[in-house]
DNA sequence: TTGTATGCGTTATCAT
DNA sequence: ATGATAACGCATACAA
């Protein structure tokens, strides 16, 4: 592979006028001009990106770590991210963690070593000490909804969203309301499980352990907790799900079985994705292309901020 | 930034050493790691990942350039694809594409410029000959049946498995065949178009221009061609859908305005998707998350073959 | 077992 | 406007 000092000699000028050229820098004569691009077209010469990187102490690489990618929630936020990465000449670089907090770890151990300019962090196992021990060696942005101070994140709020889903609920008339969660331990499930014991608390109802249903991620998660709801002695008449995708393999499953929704239980997902329209699903919309773009303009700039994105009920069949 | 050399000083020996016991390599002694290992401690020496790559050649990172992730048979695939990079140690670089000329160029580009050391192209719009101009690059391997000789294809036979379908709708009594294709052009498409013409010839009936549905990639594209189809004056009897997500919107869809499947029309999905199992769609499984570890062993080999992975039918209720 | 010197390919500083 | 030379940080052939 010819390099930029082949070029220089057989276009008899120096290395220094060979990178003016390339990098389109003012001070070089046309005909020195004409005599490196011929040079470069005669040794079929191009750039070795690595020894930019390493010349100019960055990357243009932005790192992204996510639990896996084939669930809607996280492709979606993906798709955003890549549209905005495209828009701010960044490539991105993808860590798929699988809550793993060995592999949460590659990935900042990538941002210290300077393989990217920046960390995404979509949802995670470690813990906040972890993250904020890599900050110095880059800007991290995390996906979640904020309540830490020193580390940017920028999400939807899930906390008043799910606050919002149990009042919505609660207007209509339920009192006995259950609801479905990814997992346990994550920051938007404790969010998610800290307003369902608020407004729970708000109605004087109690906390029933049988009526929250954990590991809730995807089509055959909803199918099961349909099957579980069904084999209960008191029944919710109220569930707020995970997600559309849960939503919907609950609301397949459960009329599959005889079960009518809303009337016989009412149900509300979260992301209005596709599936939610197709299924009439009453959903909170949250905004997770504009999020995924949101997190590159954060990550890019020196000093990134927070930001919290509004949701937005839309109103269908399944309350 | 501590290098290598602040660390070779600090320990008082050599840059080699330092770089022995950064590799693991024998012949260096005990005292003298334990010299290095403590500079390194009070330096907090880190290796720059971007001198090593330059230094050695590769960056054990794989490009994947995909038209869009947030589609089930891409991120599905892309998870495969992730399981196995894992394994062998490699980093996934990623390029969404969009089907843009332009920007799979610039995947092809980073493979020459050494960004990545190998490049997986999941779909494409290019042509074969931009890709084959690249090969000298590096390992490129595209996901689609192959049948160009000199390009390593990973894929299942899109066109055995369509022709499969055909034959289990024309076995199952139907002779008014209609089907669903993702985009015009593109290979996978063109073998199913070329599999379904063969197929009507065989059973000796008419293309009809109006039983071909473009554009089908999403549950949304699957509600229109539910609509698109009962406007139609003369209907098929059986549609061969792109995937279980276009023929989940069709059935929600189609079933929402009264028409009954399989009794009114029989479906036929593809992929095995989740959803598929959820609306009881019969559907031809495609190993997906295999041919994505597949794609990601034969591009970490010097050499990569081809290889071809089967499909297999799974009877549900609607056909 | 250890060290010296050179290569990897580019950008940036500074002098001219 | 142009060039010599020093970074950038590491690996490695070769010598000792």
């Amino acid at each position: 592979m010819a390099n930029i000092r082949d070029v220089a000699k057989q276009a008899g000028v120096s290395v220094t006028t060979v990178s003016r050229v390339l990098n389109d820098h003012p001070y070089v004569t046309e005909e020195k001009r004409l005599a490196v691009e011929k040079a470069m077209e005669e040794l079929g010469y191009y750039q070795n990106i690595n020894a930019i990187h390493l010349s100019k102490g960055e990357t243009r690489l932005i790192g992204v770590a996510v639990p896996f990618i084939n669930h809607s929630y996280f492709s979606t936020l993906l798709n955003g991210i890549a549209d905005q990465a495209l828009v701010r000449d960044y490539n991105l670089v993808f860590y798929q963690t699988n809550y793993q907090e060995q592999e949460e770890r590659k990935a900042l151990e990538a941002l210290k070593r300077k393989q990217v300019d920046g960390l995404l962090i979509l949802s995670r196992a470690s813990g906040w000490e972890a993250v904020d021990e890599y900050q110095e060696f880059g800007p991290i942005v995390v996906c979640e909804s904020s309540n830490h101070t020193r580390i940017p994140c920028v999400s939807v709020d899930h906390y008043e969203a799910f606050r919002f889903g149990m009042r919505y609920m609660i207007q209509k008339g339920h009192r006995h309301i259950g609801y479905c969660i990814g997992r346990m331990n994550g920051t938007n499930s404790n969010l998610r499980e800290m307003a369902y014991c608020e407004e729970l608390e708000f109605i004087e109802e109690p906390y029933r352990k049988d009526w929250v249903f954990n590991n809730c991620l995807t089509i055959e998660d909803g199918k099961r907790v349909a099957n579980e709801y069904m084999s209960l002695e008191e029944r919710p008449s109220a569930l707020l799900i995970t997600s559309d995708q849960v939503a919907a393999g609950f609301r397949m499953e459960a009329e599959k079985q005889g079960i009518r929704v809303p009337a016989d239980v009412a149900i509300l997902g979260f992301d209005n994705h596709p599936i939610a329209e197709a299924l009439d699903l009453t959903t909170i919309e949250l905004p997770l292309h504009e999020v995924g773009m949101s997190l590159v303009e954060k990550v890019s700039s020196k000093n990134p901020t927070s930001a919290i994105y509004p949701f937005e009920l839309v109103e269908r069949g399944s309350v």
